[in-house]
DNA sequence: AAGTGGTCTAGACCACTAT
DNA sequence: TAGTGGTCTAGACCACTTA
């Protein structure tokens, strides 16, 4: 649980606004008021507070207060680091994930290339697809370092695997680096995705991290042109 | 001028790290060395380096430092903020930009759905085609609010748009919604653009608001498929 | 054991917005 | 003028890494 009280302070506002106790427009109770209400320094009720305005749920104004934000307005962020697991629960739709290929391989020249190993590294291979309301959209195409994940299943990944590296591993995930482009239909998008005519997809190419900037997983996600969507929340300074 | 302690940390933290002098893997000094070395209290150094974690310079490990992230990978980012301008200055290409349309318009259904204004507000529609290399790849619809952009001329738009805002008229940008779909090609995008024979544009979606919430800015841009990349530095956490 | 970053405090002064 | 958020300080204790 949230052993932090500035994270305990931001979960319990976040909630708040969720759950609709606070309209858009309206703004949420002084720093000071804050400070007393929880007990807690006006420094960690900030804290709390940038986090809330850094991910987009509340705007601070100077001399008025904070102001909450129309969230629903794009509904959720596919921004940050999601899986595709928590983003499927927000669609509520029937999603379904196959597993084509499960192997464990020596990396070749590209692989080894994208994940900055040597040759002959061991590396988990995964290609799944995901089904949404009975159409194969995404395609996705995992390489994990096995130094990194040494135990891995086909089960596992017919879940989340990021489920099961924090949740099981305990492995910190600390960041990501992602690029988005549209490139032409392989023969490999045919193959498992329900592709209509359409000549290109959206490719998704994820370098994910450790906390200590250990590179261990290269991620290619490939949608479907017309199911493709991407949401953003952006601010011009720094908080 | 940077006026703020921790933004001049900051500045010129980044300065070493982009100037090389910090190869990617080393590590930064310590907080408190900083704080000795810039006369500022820890926190102070602190929130200069948080910055430089959330933008993705850095990545701080616990017991160990500040490690130095290789920036170079991904080359610059596209995300967050960023104005055309700004971004064909990291090109290097000849970019030049060619006013369609420019005109003052009563907002119609469309655009007052868009900028949740209400009808018959004034708006400026501007219209304009990017090109780079010779060709033209993106098409960048813009409207303005005329109650926050009292004027604006044909010149302005030629150059950037946002450089006249927060430069001469000093309006503070807060922050920005984006959304990233593909839609097929319309007949002003097979007007105004080169698209061969492409059959989708990549549609890039932003609603941007001033630092006091207010919606004042819809701008569509789209992009030839080909030429299309977006790139993101994503935390897991939060910082 | 020494050094690092992570959390938290109590207080200060400032700039801005409301009235 | 009173209240708000923005910046900054000096100090404390903790968890983690390294030697």
């Amino acid at each position: 649980m949230a052993k932090n009280k500035y994270q305990l302070v931001y979960d319990e506002l976040l909630e708040t606004i969720r759950g609709g106790k606070l309209e858009a427009g309206e703004v949420l109770p002084s720093e000071n008021v804050l400070s007393d209400l929880y007990g807690a320094s006006r420094e960690t009720i900030r804290k709390a507070l940038n986090l809330l305005a850094q991910n987009g749920h509340i705007q601070k104004i100077k001399g008025k207060g904070s102001v909450v934000l129309d969230t629903q307005r794009m509904s959720f962020p596919v921004s940050g680091l999601v899986s595709f697991k928590e983003l499927s629960q927000s669609f509520e739709a029937a999603a379904v994930t196959k597993v084509h290929q499960f192997a464990l391989v020596k990396a070749d020249d590209a692989i080894a290339s994208q994940l900055t190993c040597g040759p002959n590294t061991e590396i988990w291979k995964i290609v799944r697809s995901r089904e949404i309301n009975g159409e194969k959209i995404i395609l996705d195409k995992d390489y994990l370092d096995k130094r990194i994940v040494p135990y891995l299943s086909k089960e596992i990944c017919e879940n989340s695997i990021y489920e099961y590296l924090e949740g099981e591993l305990g492995i910190k995930i600390g960041y990501a680096e992602k690029e988005i482009t549209v490139e032409e239909c392989t023969n490999e998008d045919r193959a498992y995705l329900d592709l209509r005519d359409f000549q290109h997809v959206v490719a998704v190419k994820s370098y994910v991290y450790l906390d200590d900037t250990t590179l261990f997983q290269y991620t290619e996600s490939r949608h479907r042109l017309d199911k493709f969507r991407f949401v953003d929340f952006a601010r011009r300074g720094q908080v």
